[in-house]
DNA sequence: TCCTTAAGTTTTGTATATAAAACAATTATT
DNA sequence: AATAATTGTTTTATATACAAAACTTAAGGA
């Protein structure tokens, strides 16, 4: 009732946890190193208070400064964290003999990949023992609307959703096959959904082409996605359809099974 | 002067930053993910204040419940973090083709690594294109003691501050050739620094051998080391001194004269 | 079934984290 | 060189984050 008294934030909010945090992704967002002044404007707090998170955080060994002292990066147990969570998701595990089975008969880089959010996270990456090496690796992030990864994830998610997530997305046309919008994204995923999986030629970027189909859970939602991918170069063309998308489909099959999936 | 007025931490500290900032570690060491009571128990807190604090990491996305919303895990935007992390390290970019090229030429797997604390700390890793690949990522973290990479690393520090660093530390034997304690340990490190390389066949793990080197930046100290690493089957052990020694010790020069380094 | 124990929330008085202001030290400007 | 402006640090009065206690719900045990 008295929601006035408590700005934006919801009531159970640590403001000092909430503030620390974005620190770090403003310095994390940034190219150079920045100084607390800096900081305090970005994160719209005073410097003093810049200057105790920013202090709390290197003492911690989340920031390091420079020799002077005054300019704060990200430290290296930042890292530490995500190694965490990488170790901890099954997924990665389970589908990791698929991935490099995918990869010895194809010969192509493969890719296991999440949805976060309105972006396509990379979980893992087996690359090619061929000269033509994809560089995608784990912990990259990709805008959903850009990736035939991305149409495959948001297969199963109903439109209002889809248009709530992307209302007030500006979308970039990467190439000529990017959606420009959130109807023309929505006739992407639908086609994916229907097809069962994505072929995309030069789709993502020049001279590059992707081979992506969906994991199913046990509860019969998209969990993940798996692709092959990298240049043209590496792709025998002719064997698109009766070779490279049957074994993205049954790897990706396989994956679901061994995850529960019964469909 | 009244010092006894802040308990253990230090004056500025933000205490639900910190607090918020353990939470994800207690969450991201255990294998399971916890219940609110149980990381109230880990932290000393009130359950209260654990509460807080998760209900802030899970709204931010640093953690994730479980369907019944009890169970708390690492969620993946811990991952955006780290990977900033390694996008901001310029020693990656410029090791890595000289870790490309010694990847080529021995045909064995490379890596890049700096010392974090008592912890080797790998920032990046060349797989080899022999069936013979490494299993170590970029992120990953081995003891500093159990490692040739580490001895290496240590090359610099002074005797009292190595003691310092493992006086309260239990060595576990790896292998046979594992320092057993502190003195052993730098009996190790001062063999590497003379030497100016480390060749290890099968000390760190059974039928695993590694040739690594330091890398100097512009103040002359130890930034870095490098290494060429996997199990014995992809090494010709005839050719380590006049052929692999020289080509991870070359490589690590020109890694430290790129970086600024004029010794 | 009832009682006990434990865990997740919510409320609330009070210790304390916080932002403003003051100060110090550095950098920019004239 | 002198002055102004900016930034980093310290102090401090006060708004508020915190832990205790109360409450709610769920789980176990007798």
């Amino acid at each position: 009732m008295l929601e006035t008294l408590h700005k934006n934030h919801e009531r159970y909010f640590v403001p000092g946890l909430d503030r620390g945090l974005r620190v770090l992704e403003i310095v994390a967002k940034s190219d150079r190193p920045l100084t607390i002044a800096e900081i305090a404007k970005k994160l719209d707090v005073s410097r003093s208070s810049a200057f105790r998170i920013t202090y709390t955080l290197s003492h911690l060994g989340f920031l390091i400064t420079d020799s002077s002292n005054k300019l704060y990066d990200l430290g290296p147990r930042v890292l530490s964290l995500g190694f965490s969570y990488l170790n901890g998701q099954d997924i990665i595990k389970i589908a990791k003999p698929h991935l490099e089975k995918l990869r010895d008969i194809t010969e192509i880089s493969s890719h296991l990949a999440i949805r976060e959010g309105s972006e396509v996270l990379y979980l893992d990456n087996i690359v090619s023992k061929s000269p033509f090496v994809s560089n995608i690796s784990r912990g990259e992030r990709r805008p959903i609307y850009a990736s035939p990864l991305g149409w495959v994830l948001l297969g199963d998610m109903l439109d209002p959703k889809i248009i709530e997530l992307f209302n007030n997305m500006n979308f970039q046309k990467m190439t000529d096959h990017t959606p420009g919008n959130v109807s023309a994204l929505i006739a992407r995923i639908r086609e994916a959904r229907t097809l069962g999986y994505v072929v995309s030629r030069g789709y993502v970027q020049h001279g590059g082409s992707t081979i992506t189909a969906p994991i199913f859970d046990e509860t019969n939602t998209v969990a993940a996605v798996i692709d092959i991918s990298g240049p043209d170069s590496g792709f025998n063309f002719d064997e698109i359809d009766n070779f490279y998308v049957p074994a993205v489909v049954d790897a990706a099959q396989n994956i679901s099974r061994d995850l529960g999936f019964s469909g």
